[in-house]
DNA sequence: GCTTTTTGTCAACATCTGTTCACTAAAAAA
DNA sequence: TTTTTTAGTGAACAGATGTTGACAAAAAGC
């Protein structure tokens, strides 16, 4: 597969242009601007590649921003139903949670950044694509939370507005921790264990929720 | 005031081109992209004037944006400032809090999408002056907090957590609702109930929260 | 009144932008 | 092999960008 060491090969680069252009958008996102802000040949030149090579893999920028967007929550969702499968409804699932997903965005730091400065800076498209994928993980959760035992004669809207409380609260956390340095291990520790209280402090709340009816 | 039809005023806009360049950033920030993909020229095209003339006023563009973005924050000081000195403690200040303050965000819808949009979107200096600015809301609520009776026996930790819990949730609610068009008062509405929700889900973990020294 | 400072205009520059077109080398298909 | 398709290059365009400098009218100071 990864056979680039011939005899004389001048120009063609083989077929990983494409995910050269997109490397190196991501990289310029973390860097320096957000994405909305690059420039075409901002991106070919960090690729190694003529301004005109582009067109030969993607019709424009926004394709490259979706494309780009796509593979972000691809990996995500996975990470997410692997989690979801794994955990056991009980007290401590909430920190293996949460370390699990901090992890990920550690390692993912790039992608999330990407998608940090998009959700509000992008174009429609791309905030609405955004939107829409949060709004597919709150529901997904207020699903699972439904079959908890403790958690089951809540209204759905009861269950979606917790599970909203939650995912605002992990997105905000996110971005907290997306702004610290990489290098910042200690910081990023602490992110983590506020992160951890501020659930159970919702989760305390769950448990002494009476569902009262919109009165009004 | 607004004196123009004079005889034959060719150039000069009087003194207020400086507030019609402001006005204009954030006229196109509302309805186009992000602040920092704001060119010079679009701006004094919009205000009505040569760009040469932006120089008057502006070194350049990055201080038009701190500008802009002091004005923003200086109102919403004062009005927080407000509600804390008119509310007494009890169960329905929150309901108040929460009506007061989104209505506020309503009115200013302009100034929030600003500081919304650079919030992720805009260059260091900018990010660092948007978080410094949340982060004292978030101290001056944990300083309010502490002086409740039934909260004052929490550890000054405990109380930034919580502040940081309330204000978290504040602010990804307030985006929520920047997304909505201006129109949609139905959809202003929910939000605005959710949040009232969200906040007393989060009041009542806070009366169930136990101080658990970091056991582990 | 005259003088100075402020605040606007206009022309011009070098640079960067997206996109086109014709071209060619390599890879794949025949 | 020959042919065709894919994927790169390079020159050139029209337009937008930030910034400069010299100039002129209004406002303010005297």
């Amino acid at each position: 597969m990864t056979k680039e060491a011939s005899t004389k090969t001048r120009k063609p680069k083989r077929g990983q242009t494409r995910e050269a252009l997109m490397a190196a958008a991501l990289d310029l996102v973390v860097k320096k601007a957000p994405f909305s802000s690059l420039s075409l040949r901002e991106v070919t030149k960090r690729a190694g590649v003529v301004p005109t090579a582009f067109y030969r893999h993607f019709p424009d920028m926004s394709a490259l921003g979706l494309t780009l967007l796509d593979e972000s929550f691809r990996t995500l969702r996975q990470m997410m139903r692997q989690v979801r499968q794994e955990q056991t409804p009980d007290e401590n699932m909430l920190r293996g949670s949460v370390e699990t997903y901090f992890n990920y965005v550690r390692e993912n730091r790039a992608h999330f950044l990407f998608v940090a400065k998009e959700l509000f800076g992008g174009t429609p498209t791309m905030r609405n694509a955004i939107r829409r994928e949060i709004r597919m993980f709150t529901n997904e959760l207020a699903m699972d939370m439904a079959r908890f035992p403790f958690l089951n004669h809540f209204s759905s809207e009861d269950l979606q507005m917790m599970a909203a409380l939650v995912v605002n609260n992990v997105t905000a956390l996110t971005q907290e921790m997306l702004e610290l340095e990489e290098s910042d291990e200690f910081g990023q520790q602490q992110v983590l264990i506020a992160a951890e209280k501020q659930l159970r402090l919702i989760f305390l709340g769950v448990t002494q929720w009476k569902s009262s009816q919109p009165s009004s």
